[in-house]
DNA sequence: TCGATATTTCCAAAGTCATGGAACTATAGA
DNA sequence: TCTATAGTTCCATGACTTTGGAAATATCGA
């Protein structure tokens, strides 16, 4: 027994609302599965990994990448809730840091 | 003499405001050489490929790549004088088509 | 018709990205 | 514990992108 030299499992990393970099994000948001991806999360809910690449119909490894380059974007939040990630789009963060994008994003 | 078989120049393209794809403009504008010639063109003004390529302090041949990008991409439009390109934001028809992009891409 | 100027096109090299199967990790529940 | 489930990470592959020098094209004015 004892510790393991390592945690087991990294916090989920999320760039702060200040550090927000529009070509980062644009360039996120420039690809049709990732944008898809937004568009469903434009009902303001949140939606699991598994839901998502299904709806898209894409391997969850796939729909992992593309999920986690849109959280490192700051495009999604992703929180853990026992072995489900929900995730949902950071609209009040965009919102506050420019005006306008969510709407842009998910068509209203 | 007589005619080419193919004629010397042809007509500059430009996607048709109703055409425009926004994963397509996505794509365009998230990358930080083009998202900073989109800033410049925020001006409201007509720029010249070489004093935008200037700015940036890119070759010419890069700086045509990119804005042959951002053309086809519906962001710009180009029209020919004399051997210049004086290139200019389609922010009427991109406001049309996606309320609040133009905003967006230029920081007002 | 020549030379200067503006820009585009060609090309190759280097870099980045998307895909998806397989292996792995973490958690819940029996 | 064991097993099922959810998701991530690893990895190879192929595809696309960006870069910039060189050559080509177009236009202007002397």
């Amino acid at each position: 027994m004892g510790m393991p030299a390592t945690p087991t499992r990294e916090r989920i990393a999320h760039p702060e609302t200040s550090a927000l970099d529009l070509a980062t994000i644009m360039r996120a948001a420039g690809d049709p599965v990732r944008l898809e991806i937004v568009r469903l999360l434009g009902d303001g809910g949140e939606h699991l990994c598994g839901e998502l690449s299904q709806a898209l119909q894409i391997p969850t490894s796939t729909g992992s990448y593309h999920l986690k380059l849109l959280r490192e974007a700051g495009i999604t939040r992703t929180r853990a809730v026992g072995t489900q990630r929900l995730i949902s789009l950071r609209a009040d963060d965009l919102e506050s840091r420019f005006p306008g994008l969510p709407r842009v994003l998910t068509g209203s």
